[in-house]
Formats: structure tokens, sequence, C-alpha cells
DNA sequence: GCGGAACTACGAACGTTTTCGTTGACAATA
DNA sequence: TATTGTCAACGAAAACGTTCGTAGTTCCGC
């Protein structure tokens, strides 16, 4: 039985993934020149990170183009999840009300958030 | 205007402050101990943990015993917070929502842990 | 006072992440 | 064919986090 686990990306993987989640499958050269605007770096920089990714198993790898094409292998909520469960182990000591009341608390949510927030909510208790 | 920002602490430096937060101000010993079941490591290792976390500013210490008192310097709530706001800007693009959803989603919580957050909710909107 | 226990301080080693320069392959073009 | 531009690959260096051994200090009991 393989354990078959994809790595917590790091944080500038995870920069990385966010081009690749919003663009769909690219190239080195445009997840590059995505990236130039918040994480200015060299070209070489951005590929040598990428060809890390590809061994970790973090994105995929299509050759058939000389450029060749990348692209993130987990969903974005997938990865989110991992990144949501290991904080909230390391952090938060597996209690997700308190992780929730967290981010509620902190003044990041809008009232109109809240108002989806409180719809979830509904959903999950009514709906099943 | 000093811009006076605790870094955000590494995993490993995220078990001490547990430590911290669960025991009060400790020695470098009484942590050390603490971490033993979970985290193994030398005497020595834990203390130049610490001792760079006070650098870092994420600890302050009593030097008045002969065993330096070691407390966290940001209350748990405070780290907890950070932590979460950092995670959100870097993997949700700042949306509360969509993170709160994940964590609802992923990690069913239970009806009381509902109801819980169902009412941070009322006094979030109702009480101010 | 002496020896051992409990500390702090320090520096070296190691692994991982991030950065960049250089090289060689390939393609398009003049 | 010679030149120029784009690309992947590679290696090395810098930065950071983590680990541990060693040395030196202080304290206590004998």
């Amino acid at each position: 039985m393989p354990k078959r686990e994809t790595p917590r990306p790091t944080d500038t993987e995870l920069q990385i993934l966010r081009v690749l989640w919003r663009r769909g499958p690219s190239t080195v050269r445009e997840v590059h020149e995505a990236l130039a605007a918040t994480h200015p770096t060299v070209y070489t920089t951005v590929l040598k990170l990428m060809q890390i990714m590809a061994e970790k198993g973090l994105v995929s790898r299509n050759e058939e183009q000389r450029a060749h094409v990348y692209e993130a292998r987990l969903a974005r909520e997938e990865t989110q999840a991992q990144l949501l469960g290991d904080l909230l182990d390391r952090a938060f000591e597996g209690s997700a009300t308190s992780l929730v009341m967290q981010v509620l608390s902190s003044k990041r949510a809008s009232a109109e958030e809240l108002e989806q927030i409180r719809a979830v909510l509904d959903e999950l208790e009514g709906g099943e």
C-alpha cells in the first residue's frame, strides 16, 4: 500500500500554485510573468522551483511542446483543505470551532460574508 | 512609526509556544520535558530554539533566576489570528467565507459545534 | 574547598528552500 | 549557414531552520 501523499507546499510553491489555479495549465514563462508583480525573481528561479514541484508531485508536466506545460495536481480546494487541516492540528488543537471563531472575530469578515456563512450553516444543519 | 511585527513562528517554534500557553511561564527544562513525548530532542536543542525565539521576539525572558523563565509574548489567540490571517491571504485570496466553508465541510463539525458557531455569528451581527 | 548537577552560551554541521549563472539544445530567421 | 532568441537542465551558493556537542558558569551538598 503506497503512502502517496503530496507534501505540504512551501510559501513560494503556493504562490506558483495560485497562478496555476487561476490560469490553468501554464508554461514557466507564463507563470514567471504572472509572478513578476508580487514576487519578482529571475526566470530560472521559477523554472527550478517548478521542476522541484514536479519531482515532489505538486504539479504534473506535459513535455509535448518545447515549452513544457505545468498543471497543479491537486485542485485548489484540496490543497486548501490540506493546509487548513494542518493549521488546525498545529495551532488550534484540532478545534474547528475556535478556528472559525477566530476567523470571524478578526474583522476580516464583512457583513455579506457573515450572511454567506450563515447560509452554509443552515445547509449543514437542516439539509441533512 | 516602528514596524515592530512578530515574525510568524515556524512549526517547531509553534510546538514550544503551545507548551508555554498551556503551562504559562516556564523554564527550558520544563518545556523540554513537556515536549519529550511528542517531539523528543536533546535539552540544548530546545534551549537554542528558545534563545532564538527570544531574539525574534516570540517569547520574553526573565533572567532573575538562574534558570531563565520564558513566556510567550503573544497570547494564544493573537498568534492564532496571525497564522489564520496569513493562511487566508496566502491560500484563500482573502476570502474568509471559503475558508470557513472548507473547515466546516472537511472537518465535519458536530451539532454542538455548529451551534456554538451560530452563536458567534449572532453575537457579531446582532450584538453590535 | 571539591565534585557533580543544572544551567547558559556558542559554534558547527546538516537538510531544505530559494536564488541565480552557465551551458547546451532547439527553432526561427535572415 | 550563421545569428539570435527561447527553453530545459544543472550545479553552486546563499539563506534559513534544526540539531547537537562542547565549553564555561553557578549552585549545592559533602
